[in-house]
DNA sequence: CGCCTATTTGAAAACCGTCAAAGTATGTGG
DNA sequence: CCACATACTTTGACGGTTTTCAAATAGGCG
């Protein structure tokens, strides 16, 4: 591994507060692992030997349903951890992920990581404050899904995307209706009546965020009187 | 505290590694709080001074949508743990918790486990696997509220629920359909038609599974071809 | 017995998914 | 550099599922 990589280690929520030697530790534990765009990291089901820390590119986390239309749980970037619910619990992988770009990852061997876990009890620490912004954020999705309307769920996606990704998305509607619960002429006809209502701009596979609190208007929906 | 409380503490998934002497240490943080029926313990939003552990009761974990629905994120009875996703984030709690039946709870404050956690690791990593295990669960259901129809969302909840709790489940048609997100009358519906087919029981409150094996062909959805 | 909550049923309508067909960028290979 | 394949976007019509609103019945507790 170089530097920079290293480097995005180091600043990673969970390791972040590692210091030199801890993070050299670390860094002979991993394996480095190279994906060309929609490479398959591992499947539901599958044993969970490994949990997996994004360096660079664009990995979805999904799960099928049983009619066989795919539901993306979450995105995640530069820095950000993959698997680690399987590997904590010892069954297989809730979910399956995939790359949507060329990216880059490490790999660490389930065992090895738990060992690492022991020794530095501030990374259980970081650990248990990644996870709990997840349930915090699938929880807020749960409320979503189960009771706001279509074009509010999709107002409240392109909001708590934009807050992480900035006013441009790199997503296509099709990936927001499957973050979203819905399908993707349903993406595409709320989408265009924002766009002739200039909430947003679109150019293919980007949505750009041009309005955000009109946006905001929509996400709490019609007033309650 | 008396000695069956105290051993609930012991049993529970998050402190079920400690030994006596450290579940003594444990013990001098907790104050006990009773609660009557439907008592609030905290609301969304509210400061998250607090986490909680059920000794006794049953509790309700809830958020609303925008237009004033109530959503059951989950239950919780003796032995688990509440507003643990606050505590370990510093930000307001993320759902409101609310008894349903007569309830005791200890509480303890949250500079105070926080203190305890870094004195003992073990119980870092027993938080660890609870929250993995509660993130596959929410991560499941959001699933089947993006994907499946209203009634496959029912089945699997009453699956989810029955083997967490048994074949006789405490709930009334209300809740499941707000753990479902659905309404009422659709819950009822759909359980009506259950209880002609043979596949559940029930008595004013109470649902008792008859079929499983029905059950669970209808919660993995028609055949594909 | 009376009240409150839970359960039930019906009819109409809203919302959204499904299916089908076509237009439009993007990139690749010849 | 153009032609073609591919993926993304768009539009329309139809129908099914589920919600909504309204009203009625029934079980349990004081």
């Amino acid at each position: 591994m170089n530097k920079d990589d290293i480097n995005i280690l180091k600043q990673s929520p969970i390791f972040s507060a590692l210091n030199e030697n801890e993070v050299q530790d670390l860094v002979s534990l991993v394996k480095e692992r190279r994906l060309v765009p929609d490479e398959v990291i591992f499947w539901e089901e599958d044993p969970s030997d490994w949990f997996y820390i994004v360096l660079k590119g664009k990995v979805k986390v999904t799960k099928m349903t049983s009619a066989g239309k795919e539901i993306i749980l979450s995105f995640f970037g530069s820095g950000e951890m993959i698997g680690e619910v399987a590997v904590f619990e010892n069954k297989p992988y809730p979910a399956s992920a995939q790359s949507m770009t060329e990216s880059r990852l490490v790999s660490i061997r389930k065992s090895d990581f738990l060992k690492f876990l022991l020794k530095h009890p501030e990374v259980s620490l970081k650990t248990i404050g990644i996870l709990s912004g997840r349930l915090r954020e699938s929880q807020s999705r749960l409320r979503d899904l189960a009771g706001e309307k279509v074009e509010q769920r999709l107002a409240r996606l392109v909001l708590m995307l934009s807050y992480k990704l900035g006013s441009t998305l790199p997503f296509t509607r099709q990936d927001l209706s499957d973050m979203a619960g819905t399908t993707t002429e349903t993406a595409i006809r709320v989408l265009s009546q924002w766009k002739e209502r200039s909430i947003i701009r679109s150019v293919r596979g980007k949505i750009i965020i041009a309005d955000e609190s009109k946006l905001k208007l929509i996400a709490e929906g019609p007033p309650l009187v």
